[in-house]
DNA sequence: CTGAAAGCGCTTACAG
DNA sequence: CTGAAAGCGCTTACAG
């Protein structure tokens, strides 16, 4: 900046003035200052003026990593901010230490929030964090209270296990996700509640304890399945998990569905691909994102009007790998046939 | 940090020494600060550490808009990233002008590379850019000379166009993307070569202007279609508008690959889920973005050695859309079949 | 071992 | 209409 005010003769208070389009310059300094940019192709820099500025008209993202969940999220959040003004800038760590990630939504979240973002979206914390700035969280912890927008996994969980209590499956197995994300516990609860809508006892022995990531269900869903009284279905709390199930499945020799109905929670697009198509719960990632960046965009702004905990309804796909088990399977052989009627 | 400072009883410069481990602050001053950091929750503005700082350990990524390309892209980048220490900030426009956007890549890179990033990666830029830093182009411009990494577009269109011809095919249709960018140019310049390679002749009024946009393909598949001798396969330059082409036979009454065979280029999710799936040419764009991200950490650290444009394979991706001319059918049903033998 | 001071690139009252 | 000066939150020679 002090290059183009040298160059124009001014001082570098008067080239702000003129970067930043404040009345109160004359014309021919503007133009002369104008001239000056265009020659030495001057722009702003993002963090100066952010130091200064107390609006930046830049949103943040923070995510601890980046997967195809974290991508379709995206995707919504750009659509809500389209010619909103805001830019976006998404800040992502390269896990240095691993284990040193606790608390990493809070570290960036401040570290970004001290000036350079006017609000910020966080992705799916492990906690509640502060800020001076407004915060929305996708998917946010257990017990939290800040602004969020999660999907309906209660009514989610309840119908997958529903739909599989239909298809007349009584001893229905669960891979649960890490029990700390609200997530995690909402489809856990909609798996015990379908099953005690239905009469069905709850079998501790048919629980296992995942934590979201695809490794740690293969063990669990090889237990189960070599239990002497295994059960007919496993209902896993992720698609990531629930692919790793048919591959156990696979594995042991056993056909999906017909020895083994499997059913997911996501609607990651991988699911979509499998042999079969993997049943599944939908929750609608991109509406997640979008809806996430119009409450922050209207936090900001000071506008915001609706709740701040927005609760997204979710639906159930009924792809290939859930059918009626074994035993039924001859008294109702319409029910197998693969069902697809989804469609984006 | 000046908060910290009162705390402890220190100055802001020892507790600036003791945030960044520097030597030389004694064992009893350092817990003291570390106490009152804990205390108040203190983390250390980006903002300001980048304004001092030459070293930020955080590399950028500018891009223009977000589609599927852009989160594979990501994938690729954070997976190179990871334990690398640098972290990624990633920069996205909200396209508040639309026409304004000329020169994007030029200004976001600026605005971030003034201070805030050690070097950065641009997607798709529509030119070459400047920088003091260190800036790697992912699918540059036409005759980019800036470091980059671009899959082998004209290899993959060679191919594309030879599959069509080993089929049996002669009045092949092309839609071109936009001319500007060197992904359509070698796009293009792979079909004349694999048609004056069979000795087949060039005609232009088989050729269509498309931009890449899926929707500028719709009228130009139309014309192709609707001409006295219309080809008998079309060879779009991005799935994109490859699926627009498959729309319109659809709505023109002709049978892919009955009628017509269609062939695109790109392997995006979306052209596996097509019926039939659509056979195209497969560039990594998780691997376009993981080499980026390796060059540009080893440019930034000054310890790169490899050449500085780097070219990855494409390869051929065979679906259900491509299929010999009708005349030739009856003489080789077999090769009607569909083949499909692609794994990432 | 520690602090006072300068400065990174901007913006904004405050004078003139 | 324009400039000198202060200050945003840090880091880093320079003294002591």
């Amino acid at each position: 900046m002090s290059d183009v005010a040298r160059a124009a003769g001014v001082s570098t208070a008067t080239v702000s003035r003129v970067v930043n389009g404040h009345y109160g310059v004359s014309a021919s300094t503007t133009a002369q200052v104008r001239s000056a940019i265009e020659r030495l192709g001057y722009e702003s820099s993002l963090v100066a003026t952010s130091l200064r500025r107390s609006r930046t008209n830049v949103l943040g993202l923070v995510t601890h990593s980046f997967q195809s969940y974290t991508a379709e999220v995206l995707k919504g959040v750009m659509q809500a901010l389209r010619r909103s003004g805001f830019d976006l800038i998404i800040y992502a760590n390269s896990d240095l230490y691993g284990t040193y990630s606790e608390g990493w939504e809070q570290r960036h979240l401040t570290r970004l929030s001290g000036t350079l973002t006017d609000g910020c979206i966080v992705v799916t914390p492990w906690g509640d964090v502060q800020s001076r700035t407004p915060v929305v969280a996708i998917d946010p912890a257990r017990d939290s209270t800040m602004p969020s927008v999660t999907a309906d996994n209660l009514a989610g969980a309840t119908t997958a296990v529903e739909h599989l209590l239909g298809l007349g499956h009584r001893r229905i197995g669960f891979i649960a996700g890490r029990s700390s994300l609200a997530a995690a516990w909402s489809r856990e609860e909609g798996y015990r509640r379908a099953l005690a809508g239905a009469g069905v006892p709850i079998e501790p022995g048919l629980i296992g304890r995942g934590d979201f990531n695809p490794e740690s269900a293969a063990p669990l869903a090889r237990e189960l399945l070599k239990r002497p009284d295994p059960p007919t279905a496993i209902f896993a709390a992720s698609d990531g998990m629930a692919l790793e199930v048919l591959e156990v499945a696979k594995d042991l020799g056993l056909t999906v569905p017909g020895d083994l109905s499997v059913i997911g929670f996501d609607n990651i697009p991988e699911s979509e691909l499998t042999e079969p198509g993997l049943t599944t719960v939908d929750q609608s990632m991109y509406q997640l994102g979008y809806e996430a960046a119009r409450m922050l965009k209207s936090l900001v702004t000071g506008d915001w009007e609706g709740p701040r905990q927005i609760l997204l309804p979710t639906s159930l796909v009924v792809r290939g790998s859930t059918a009626p088990p074994r035993t039924h399977r001859t008294r109702h052989p319409h029910l197998a046939a693969q069902i697809s009627g989804h469609t984006r």
